[in-house]
DNA sequence: AATGAATGAGGGTTCATTCAT
DNA sequence: AATGAATGAACCCTCATTCAT
């Protein structure tokens, strides 16, 4: 048994401004690859956030760490969406569906799309330090559309890999563009593929639902 | 009097290993495009067509033109799916609408949402080696959405750009996947989106129609 | 208030090593444009000074700028020459001419002429880096000029030019020659260029004096 | 013994195309050496003559055997202006000095200078090839420079070697210039190099004479 | 014989990562 | 702990030279 499973570790409190810096690193970052897409060198990032480069590498042992961390940081507050949405959808403030859109509309402008292409062919998204969000995410997402399932509001040949997927793939930025009132077009397509959701189907999907299972499989 | 002289310089047939060099170096970095990205090493596609590095630059003065020349050719080809579904359209083959589905998806099989990728952020999507096409596009994409318009069987709140917009989004591959089965997804959350183009409108859209003009601007 | 966001940027003196190895490129870059010719790899630079290659760029952004580093540095210690010529004749130490003789000679001694080779087609030889040092050393080497002229041992019809070229030309090494006994030569021919400038002159001389304006123009 | 020293070699007469293009890129390498340096890619030089690259490698080897080839054209034709000057001198037609003085001249005029730059690190002077041509100019200049040392016209104290560099040193181009009228300057700075070659010698030079031994050393 | 095309080695430059202060 | 500096591998591109028509 070594120190990393033992009971108590000793773990030397964090300086302030070491928490500081890591939260100014990981803001930058996502700040910086919205804007500028995945390329955006680790120099830049750390020149915005005002600390050495060499800081960066105490935080995180190397870019793929630092991403899956800005990874982290959006589901998060994405799935903090889908929980809201739940509740609105539970209290009856809302239709379950009005939740589904408010919820699609808001991840959008999270940046939920522009994380995408951060992650480069060497990027593993099952990188257990991402499992424990992305079930959170998954699980919110999952519960939001089954409420809307059940009230006859969505169609039934759906899962929620589809909507992961296509709130994704809409929600990201056209490449070559710091076209910033691209969002105006983002929320235009995403509501047009959520009036595709709406029952009654009004047409038939090559194709199985895209489970999780699906999407984890390739 | 001599050749090297004249005026006029000869200009002898191209020869046919080079015109075949040519060709394989563009279908490979169709490829490579897809299967790995914007940032794929011209090393790498040189060696997927086989041949040396340097002949890709004989053939495209530097990366950004061999790009252009793949944007051109998808661009070709998928406008010539576009016209075909015009054909389909007025000979009553099928009804407008069919038409459009049938050609969005196909637009989807050639790839086309892998062209954005490419388009990175020191891309000229103004180039004048690629207006002819895309007004070509541009035209064809058109006409088949006014046939649907007219029959009733587009909602009337979008345009072409917003079409063009969601196909190539939707049509390319989510990053750091080499995913194969992605296709099944893609045809599926097209033809959500078509389902939610459909006439009657489900909802009101946010913003303007995405115009060619719109588009143009960033 | 941390010192990151403070309004001026704390300018930590720059580390002893670092200046070192600045000092050492130019050193070596001096050195090897000498030996080598204009054309000389950075990579070689690099290795002569004893750094990696990246290091280079660290502090010169490309290999213009750090051309022009090495230029300046020459032309400061000839200026310096100069001067010290202006002063041995100015205490009467020496006559005027004899201070040309000598800052002449001292010019070659100081590889001015290997500054040349370096200004390929692509130099850029109005720099804003580069007036400052090339005011200073016009302008010493004109006013010991002016000083032979007015004592009569200098023949009226050159100007500065014309022996900022000349020593440039005759100072710099054959071309394909590593020929490290070729000061001898340059001395000599330096000498035989003095003597053409004594008054009063043995020929008239073609074209125009050569003025730094002249100079300018081309 | 092989064909190359029978007696009657079968030299299939060159055709008559053959001769004129090699000419043509004789020609072209020396303009393009002396107007963009010796630099100029070879495609370039095939292009200005008017043929294709790899007629160049049918011509010569490679790049130094054209550089040779080039050398010598120009060896020869400046050897003729010094067996003129000769001429000139025996009939009495000049005096050897201003026989010497307009070789110089014409010698400038045939861009000797521009030949210098060609030389590269791993050009080599004493190439069989070069020998033949260099020995002629040697001893004609030589011939002329003996005339006007008889004559008491030229200091004593100086030999061919010193004339033959300076020449081409003075006469070349600035580097980093195309400037044209750079004509001016050259002929100025020969001339001023003349006067100091007059006798009665006004310095002491330093090192030996320059004899051809001496040049050839290094 | 002449040509257009192809090649591969090499140079400049960038950037993720490691080192020394 | 934090930093500026250093590193080397990799990429794009050029060009002398060779190959195939």
């Amino acid at each position: 048994m070594d120190t990393a499973t033992a009971p108590q570790r000793r773990v030397p409190r964090p300086r302030a401004d070491a928490v500081r810096n890591r939260e100014r690193i990981v803001t930058a970052a996502r700040e910086m690859f919205v804007e500028f897409g995945p390329d955006v060198p680790l120099d830049e990032i750390a020149r915005r956030a005002g600390v050495g480069n060499a800081t960066v590498y105490r935080h995180f042992a190397d870019r793929d760490a630092l991403v899956r961390q800005v990874v982290l940081s959006v589901t998060d507050r994405v799935a903090a969406h889908a929980e809201r949405g739940i509740a609105a959808a539970d209290t009856g403030e809302s239709t379950a569906f009005e939740a589904l859109r408010t919820f699609v509309h808001a991840a959008a402008d999270e940046r939920i799309g522009a994380l995408c292409p951060m992650l480069s062919a060497a990027f593993d998204p099952h990188h257990p330090d991402l499992t424990e969000g992305r079930e959170r995410l998954e699980e919110s997402i999952e519960g939001l559309m089954e409420r809307a399932r059940r009230a006859g509001e969505l169609r039934a040949d759906i899962a929620v890999g589809d909507l992961m997927v296509a709130l994704s793939q809409l929600g990201r930025p056209l490449p070559g563009t710091a076209c910033p009132d691209m969002d105006r077009f983002i929320h235009r397509h995403l509501q047009l593929f959520l009036d595709g959701l709406m029952a009654p189907a009004r047409s038939e999907l090559p194709g199985a639902a895209a489970t999780l299972e699906a999407l984890r499989q390739h």
